[in-house]
DNA sequence: TTGAAAGCGCTAACAA
DNA sequence: TTGTTAGCGCTTTCAA
């Protein structure tokens, strides 16, 4: 193995130099530099990374905790992850991967053993167990998602309920006085994460603003709960015509039961969803959308982490602010 | 920060003891043990990662390398990970997730900083071209996939050639006489995935073994794909009864698209996937399959890399039998 | 602009 | 069964 002395005498300089010319920490001259440069590429150097981490108490590593549970929509949990081990990479960090099931124990080892710098921690509930163990940590970390009491703790996420507040509008714009929110399976709810709750807030408190008349359906990834709950709402709301999609799995099987009950989309029935661009984009009737930027966060989050990490101050609160994309499903409310 | 001599002290011994109880690489008395362990768990003692690494040359970290590629199915990528990760943890070692967009160079630098102790490497080519890389590390490596020359290295995969075989006797067995595998979409064929061509390979020898009349057809993950390879499976062979889905994002579309030509699910037409368990069984018509057993892969990637790890001799070759559950996809073929 | 040298916290060879 | 001690390879203070 080719070690720093090795390539220290291989440029006629000291150990020391070698390390300052890697880490850019004091100036070099122009010379002893290319020369060391030529020596660390000559003897294929490359520094031990447990020594660097021993030596600067620093690992260059972040830990980045994946979530399990149901109701999670996959692609956009893995679209995440490759966005923050992406953007690690340019900050010179890599990225371990922790799921939520370690649970507390978890991220207190990473922490403690100093195998890690800072952590990412996905799908924040609104009382999250790791909250407190999170703040007592004497690394800096960064949220996906908001809790109740985010003081101390740095926070961000898509402004789901403006999401929300923006789909109504939409709706409205177009016409449409009666309308009804499809949302992520009742666990999401029961186990109070905040996402779900914050669109219904928004799309609520949006349809009340407006007068318009308005129900909330969680719902089920099931293979028949769509077509369930199609069916209940329309013998419940005859006159329903705008429809606010918060879950991805039953997205096309809801477009299609509507169409299989007889209305068209978007000619009877108005459809827009919170979901990542990708789906909206790939189902046969391209599907009016706020989306869900996973990458984007990601990337942002990861930022966040390196600015902390770097004795910079960030926010707590990031609300990334919701974008909406016409796409075939939405349509002016029908005259008749 | 409680570091190790911290513990000795507080023990009242050597801080070669405390580290040998705690790797137990040597016989420790009862009591000296006892009362280590209660220092520990008195101070909150936690070993330094990176001094470990540098002393023992061991970083107890595994690298995994997940592939971004068109035409891979996200949940069976999340699955493995997360599987890698649980099974890593259970035999005591951490996971390092790369992205293949980090290519060679991303291999070198975590092997040759020591960052990792061994590597595992998702959606393997037939002429990967990290292969000469991956036989020239000093660290050892398990492939997920068989590329054409696998001397020297260690490979697992399901045996995609005998699950394309199952397939077919399944159907046959059943008395269809002409069938079709839809597959990976064509990108897929072209940048020679092993797997892929595999269950060609199988399906085309099994329907050939039993005289069957059969086709092959890759298909995009495109909206409109699945309809018109349905329209142009049944115009160019219109005696089709038996059809065999290697495509995880088509296997519903076609399924519907069938459907909407007039034809049966298992009446008129049977439908074998080679997918994910849970795939199959959440489709409106429950989907006969053989399983793609992500979780199980993974799981045993790590045990054979825990295995070289410790000196232990492995197959280069492991190939797990393909298992077929019968759903509602699949009936005898009509008599009519 | 550079060098010397003292650790960082742990493991493992050697010695008892 | 336990202790002593020499590193592991790097960073960073101090000194020049």
């Amino acid at each position: 193995m080719v070690k720093i002395t090795d390539v220290a005498r291989h440029a006629g300089v000291s150990p020391s130099t070698v390390s300052y010319a890697l880490s850019g920490k004091r100036p070099i001259s122009q010379m002893t530099r290319q020369r060391i440069e030529s020596s660390i590429r000559e003897l294929g150097y490359r520094p031990h990374a447990g020594a660097r981490a021993l030596a600067s108490s620093r690992s260059n590593v972040l830990a980045l905790v994946v979530p399990l549970r149901a109701g999670i929509h996959v692609p956009v949990v893995m679209q995440f992850a490759v966005s923050v081990v992406t953007t690690a990479r340019g900050h010179d960090h890599d990225v371990l991967l922790l799921t939520q099931e370690e649970g507390e124990e978890g991220l207190r080892r990473v922490a403690d053993t100093a195998l890690v710098d800072a952590l990412i921690v996905m799908d924040v509930q609104l009382r999250d167990p790791r909250l407190p163990l999170l703040r007592s940590l004497d690394r800096p970390s960064v949220m996906i998602g908001f809790p109740q009491e985010p003081d101390g703790l740095t926070c961000i996420d898509l402004d789901f309920r403006a999401a929300g507040e923006l789909c109504v509008e939409r709706l409205a714009r177009l016409g449409h006085r009666v309308m009804a929110l499809v949302g992520s399976p009742p666990e999401v709810y029961v186990r109070e994460t905040a996402f779900a709750q914050r669109v219904v807030q928004g799309f609520t408190a949006a349809a009340d603003r407006n007068g318009m008349s308005s129900c909330v359906r969680p719902c089920e990834a099931a293979p028949g709960a769509a077509r369930r709950v199609a069916e209940r709402l329309l013998s419940e709301q005859p006159a329903l015509t705008g429809v606010v999609v918060h879950n991805e799995a039953v997205l096309e099987p809801l477009i299609e039961a509507f169409e299989q009950l007889g209305l068209r989309v978007p000619g009877d029935l108005s459809v827009i969803a919170i979901c990542p661009d990708e789906l909206a984009e790939s189902l046969r009737v391209p599907v009016t959308s706020v989306a869900l930027p996973s990458a984007e966060l990601g990337a942002r989050a990861v930022e966040l982490l390196t600015k902390k990490l770097d004795g910079t101050a960030v926010p707590e609160a990031t609300l990334l602010p919701p974008r909406l994309t016409d796409r075939a499903s939405t349509a002016p409310r029908n005259a008749s």
